[in-house]
DNA sequence: AAACAATACGAACGATCGTACTATTTGTTT
DNA sequence: AAACAAATAGTACGATCGTTCGTATTGTTT
């Protein structure tokens, strides 16, 4: 029963195969998923290439296990923290602002994990590519929806359309990530003033 | 002197290269610009691959020289149309109108070619890096000139910043490239509908 | 026709890729 | 202690990678 909490031989598994995405989200969010290599990988963590794959079985399961770890670190570092704050505006304002600090504090060293997925297989049909839409889908739709329970909260108009409003908000966010990373150091205030300016322009308290 | 022109041996090396890179693009806005191996290319051009890269020295060359031609590709299709219209706001909307076209249009099988390969090299320094960032610059730049010159016509509000207003509208494009390419069909509606909604707030006639 | 120049080809190089198969080590159960 | 199970390692495979070298082909010049 709770030998699985227990037993020495899983942990050191899980151990392994934490470890082992650990550095697969920071690999693939500057090399790309393709850059992901076993035998990179485990030299880098002095493994064996054979028993680093053995934890995944093939490279593409190894890939979807790696989005799979970028999406937990994603939702513990950006979602979570603003769920705790009640519905509304200020929830709203959370979670743009705490992901353009998990860009611009590069939690991943090449930045937002999933633009560099997202376009990396986004013109290539498959699991993965399945996964990173979902994924995109899921974001745009959280902050959508915590659009419109800020309207219902009375503090957004509620004429406006929230997928709408979420795109530009979305679009912001992912334009000041790339150019950031492409050099430009003042587009995060660029994005934040987007950001609050059409919030502002639809908000009604 | 005019042997340049007439030289069956380097025209035919022209036309050579201009095959090349035309196929290059066309896999690279695709499999990026890693994706674009020598074997592959000469494969699917039935050419010898020692041939191929002959042109180039080197696969960074190739991949620089692809990049150019990208561009020489999103001038003619995007920038030219538009200069065709004289400054203003008018020039401006088919700036933009061309760019959703180029993109939906899959002028590029792969999407914006640039928004694949700036996501792919925006994190990892080098030649091929500065190429794409100055790439990006100067578009964002002709944005903002575009609407500079629609603010001295009278079209736009003087107070605006053409940079903050420029960063907005390049934002909405790159948004609907990637969505596009991961399955949202209404996301060409969408970001036409943001553009023309933060146009308008800021026009004046 | 002969000499020359540019392009294209074929073969081979060392390196790395993902994967499969067989030990070996480590930990648990009886 | 013996039997078992899971994780890890070692080795080798065919394929593909970028690059180099010598040669053949194609076109121009004299």
């Amino acid at each position: 029963m709770d030998q699985q909490v227990t037993d020495g031989r899983i942990r050191r598994g899980d151990q392994t195969r934490r470890v082992v995405l650990s550095k697969a989200v920071d690999v693939a969010s500057v090399d790309g998923l393709d850059g992901l290599s076993i035998g990179r990988l485990a030299g880098e963590l002095d493994i064996s290439k054979s028993g680093l794959i053995a934890h995944f079985g093939t490279k593409e399961e190894l890939q979807l296990a790696t989005i799979r770890a970028a999406r937990a670190i994603f939702v513990t570092t950006v979602v979570a923290p603003a769920l705790e704050t009640p519905p509304g505006s200020k929830r709203l304002r959370l979670l743009l602002e705490g992901w353009l600090a998990y860009s611009s504090d590069r939690r991943f060293p090449g930045g937002c994990f999933f633009a560099r997925a997202s376009h990396e297989y986004a013109a290539r049909p498959g699991p993965i590519r399945d996964a990173l839409a979902v994924i995109d889908e899921e974001w745009v739709r959280l902050i959508a929806e915590t659009v419109a329970e800020a309207q219902e909260a009375g503090e957004i108009d509620p004429t406006v359309d929230p997928a709408q409003l979420a795109f530009d908000l979305s679009a912001f966010l992912d334009a000041a990530n790339l150019r950031s990373l492409l050099g430009d150091d003042s587009v995060y205030d660029r994005a934040y003033r987007s950001m609050r300016d059409r919030i502002a322009a639809v908000s009604l308290s």
